[in-house]
DNA sequence: ACGACACGCAACTTAGCGGTTGCATATTGC
DNA sequence: GCAATATGCAACCGCTAAGTTGCGTGTCGT
């Protein structure tokens, strides 16, 4: 993930309070169906249907269909591609600074 | 940033590609003007301004009055916030991934 | 003082998101 | 077979975000 264009689109998926609630609760590696997920999140099942597709759609989910069930689990190597973007930022502007206290200095 | 509620602003913040393009060109550290950012960004200079307004309230970068211009710049104790929230998520799920397999091993 | 420059504010249009409701479908268990 | 369960699909509503256009204001250079 070098370029902003293939980073958004985790982001944008990151972007809502429920979504980042349900990577909470995958967070523990285990799969889980769509009710276990509902149930406590004041939400209708269709509405958390609809935040996993999304979730899926940028990757940060697998799903996998169990007879009558679908178990959704976290996927974290597109967690770690997130990561990755903040650090390249976050790098570049630490030698940036670098640069200017050695110019500073000088 | 402990909780989802905190972290999806940010993310919010991050989701657009034409805001992530201006993360990536206020890296350097150098504060820079509304104009010089939305040369060769293909968009108006209102959407830049709109979208540094964005990126402004999700404390992602600072606004300071210059003469005749805003200096816009970046502000990097906010990415590495969002860079601990999913570092916690990860940190969960290897932790998970570890006892699972202590499981199968044992 | 005056034109050019950099910006802010406000109204408007358009598109997409979050959410709900209603209905259809496949699977499980008895 | 039948009721209950778990899900998928589609239409619909309300709201916000993205982007544009138009206009007004302060500032720089001559």
């Amino acid at each position: 993930m070098r370029s902003a264009e293939a980073a958004a689109p985790v982001f944008a998926a990151l972007a809502d309070p429920t979504r980042l609630a349900l990577l909470e609760r995958l967070a523990d590696g285990v799969p889980r169906p769509i009710v276990a997920l509902a149930t406590g999140s004041a939400l209708t099942r269709q509405a958390v249907t609809k935040h996993l597709g999304v979730l899926s759609g940028a990757g940060l989910v697998t799903r996998r269909r169990a007879g009558r069930e679908t178990l959704y689990a976290l996927r974290p190597e597109r967690v770690a591609e997130a990561r990755t973007w903040l650090d390249e930022v976050a790098e570049q502007w630490e030698d940036a600074l670098g640069r200017l206290k050695a110019h500073v200095e000088a």
